[in-house]
RNA sequence: GCCCCCGUAGUUCAAUGGAUAGAACAGUUCCGUCCUAAGGAAUAGAUGUCAGUUCGAUUCUGGCCGGGGGCACCA
């Protein structure tokens, strides 16, 4: 039973038996009046604005509405409404409903009956969505704006799962361009500096880092003026054509080091594509998309072929280069297509980059929908914000750049500092200071709304204190704890009868409106929604746990208590879970 | 110049057109015989500005002020 629905139901039969005139059919089926919780628990457990919504039209005063409508209500909590303790009107008008504690208590049985599915909800059963991130350039190092990319995109992903959707997780490499120009030509010049093959993983990623720094410092002019552009461009060409053994061969293993780089950093954060599509492969198909198409979307101009989106109040944007190489936009075109062909059932297709591309997926998307609507109509970009320090905007371009490798490290000895004295082993340490470093930036990345920057403080630490990931750990590596000692210690406590508590704390209500909650994230795209509620949770949960005790042979209630402690510990899992955050046996 | 996004406590962030605008950090206090103190309790502190729409605006509209991003062959 959803109580939230049941309330809906039941408001809006009092106001068909009212014979209130519902004209505004539009504002009706829009969901006109809502069921809210409300955030001050005097007002109860759920709230209704229906009064003040059809107070005008009836030309009455909204209490007094709110009066008839309760009075109506009030014939149904003998049958309907019977988890409804009382109706009350209040403020200006509000409807609230206060839920007998014993439903609260009674649904934290259920919980903890149902397993560990709990909070998985099914509107979006039967639906297959893509969703594309990360999107890293070969020979560049991994930035923490990838991270970013990832951070978001795999919580997003785990969201649209949660709710039932089948999810394909996509990630779009650039393994073509100018960029690669800038870092091969670096290679030759240090030939003799590159690294084995069998080199750590380090040594090979921060070879490449410099050669890509050093290419583009070269492509610019030097203080008497002269620069490598030339010839750098021409190696460009050389590596699009493939027609050089020699730079066939760096390329070759500048990607392959770059791509099992990769996929050891996805690893660590808990990421699994399904599939890599490569920018060089989408060349051919966005070129003969955008030929296929001059004259009725796309016009020549200065010998390149453009898309005006001054028409369609956006700006141009050119799509095949007056060399006739198709740029990124033309190659964007051909993979949103190609998506479409390879997963043909598809009802959803999101793409996640940083913010700076927005107007740019705007003219992309404008183009697509007049090409093939059918596909740009199930198409959408999130632009995410940018990681920012002290210093200012990072840049892979100056070698002025923080590596996700970087970041994690340091995290990572922050959290081996704090659990230095702890009575864990050496591997454990490891394992645990991995698992909250991670928790601890993800949880910086994702608990703020998607589109706005993320600023790192001066000393570029992350606090493991109230507001963070390690809080949420914590919390639920200490109900781990407890159950633990539960099951190891004797069962008595576990199999007395089960006794329900005369009132229910703010814990058993948060708890129960995390399924509601997982819905709305999603339908939302907003992970900070579960990354707030998570957070009260666990300040429900401590709270809670410093008054109580839970282990107790001498109270008939610790039964209870050891189920909500189960209950809660199934909700904060699940919850971290969307954010893409593990649990750490402990800490 | 044109277009887009954003201005909320000292700081970093929340808030579904709704009731007394929530947290956290930093500040001032308190809590250690007791299941993990990475914890709990208390206290103080904010909607850039001027109009408009609305029963009701942090939220919607417009102006101003301030910040960020984008605007032709980079990705």
């Amino acid at each position: 039973m959803n109580m939230k629905n049941e309330l809906g139901r039941a408001v809006y039969k009092a106001l068909q038996r009212l014979d209130i005139p519902m004209n505004d059919q539009a504002a009706i089926s829009k969901n006109a009046f809502k069921i809210e919780y409300p955030e001050n628990p005097e007002h109860g457990d759920f709230s209704c604005n229906v009064a003040m919504v059809f107070a005008k039209g009836l030309k009455s005063a909204p209490k007094v509405l709110a009066e008839k409508i309760v009075t109506e209500l009030e014939k149904d909590l003998t049958s309907d409404l019977n988890f409804v303790e009382s109706i009350s009107v209040a403020g200006l008008g509000f409807i609230n409903f206060k839920i007998k504690d014993r439903v609260f208590a009674e649904k934290i049985l259920e919980i903890v009956h149902g397993g560990a599915e709990y909070g998985w909800g099914n509107s979006g059963a039967q639906k297959k969505v893509i969703v594309e991130y990360t999107d890293p350039n070969i020979f560049k190092v991994f930035h923490i704006g990838h991270l970013m990319s990832n951070a978001i995109g795999e919580s997003l992903s785990r969201l649209i799962q949660g709710s039932g959707s089948h999810v394909t997780r996509l990630c779009y490499p650039s393994d073509i361009g100018l960029h690669i120009a800038k870092s091969i030509w670096a290679m030759k010049k240090h030939a003799d500096e590159i690294p084995a093959d069998d080199s750590s993983s380090h040594k090979k990623t921060d070879f490449l880092g410099k050669m890509y720094v050093e290419g583009t410092n070269s492509y610019e002019p030097d203080n008497s003026g002269k620069s490598a552009k030339s010839e750098i461009d021409e190696l460009n060409r050389v590596i699009y054509e493939k027609n050089s053994a020699e730079v066939n061969a760096l390329y070759e293993k500048g990607r392959k080091w770059s791509l099992e780089h990769f996929e050891s950093l996805y690893a660590t954060l808990g990421t699994k594509f399904d599939e890599n599509i490569y920018e060089s492969e989408m060349a051919p198909q966005g070129l003969q998309i955008v030929k296929s198409h001059i004259g009725k979307v796309f016009q020549e101009s200065e010998g390149a072929v453009v898309f005006k989106g001054e028409e369609h109040a956006l700006h141009t944007r050119v799509f095949i280069s007056s060399q006739g190489l198709p740029t990124y936009e033309a190659k964007e075109l051909g993979l949103n297509v190609t998506k479409f062909k390879k997963y043909p059932d598809t009802n959803e297709s999101i793409i996640i980059t940083a913010n700076e591309q927005n107007e740019y997926f705007k003219v992309v998307l404008k183009s697509l929908s007049m090409i093939d609507n059918n596909v740009a109509s199930r198409t959408k970009h999130i632009g995410h914000g940018m990681l920012r320090f002290a210093s200012g905007k990072m840049s892979s371009r100056t070698g002025n750049v923080v590596t996700a490798e970087a970041l994690i490290s340091d995290i990572k000895n922050l959290v081996m500092e704090k659990i230095s004295d702890r009575d864990f082993s050496a591997t454990e340490k490891d394992e645990i200071a991995e698992v909250v470093a991670i928790g601890a930036i993800k949880y910086t990345i994702l608990r703020q709304a998607i589109g706005s920057d993320v600023i790192f403080d001066s000393s570029a630490s992350i606090s493991f204190e109230g507001d963070s990931g390690p809080y949420l750990q914590y919390a639920a590596v200490r109900a781990g704890a407890i159950l633990e000692k539960v099951k190891i210690g004797e069962s008595k406590v576990k199999n007395q009868t089960k006794t329900l508590p005369e009132n229910v704390s703010l814990l058993e209500k948060l708890i129960t409106r995390f399924p509601d909650l997982v819905e709305r994230a999603r339908n939302e795209y907003a992970p900070q929604r579960i990354a707030n509620y998570l957070i009260t949770l666990a300040g429900a949960f401590n709270s809670y746990y410093a008054s109580n005790k839970i282990i107790d042979d001498q109270d008939p209630l610790s039964s209870y208590r050891i189920n909500l402690t189960q209950a809660f510990l199934t909700t904060m899992t699940n919850g971290l879970w969307l954010l893409g955050i593990k649990v750490p046996k402990k800490m």
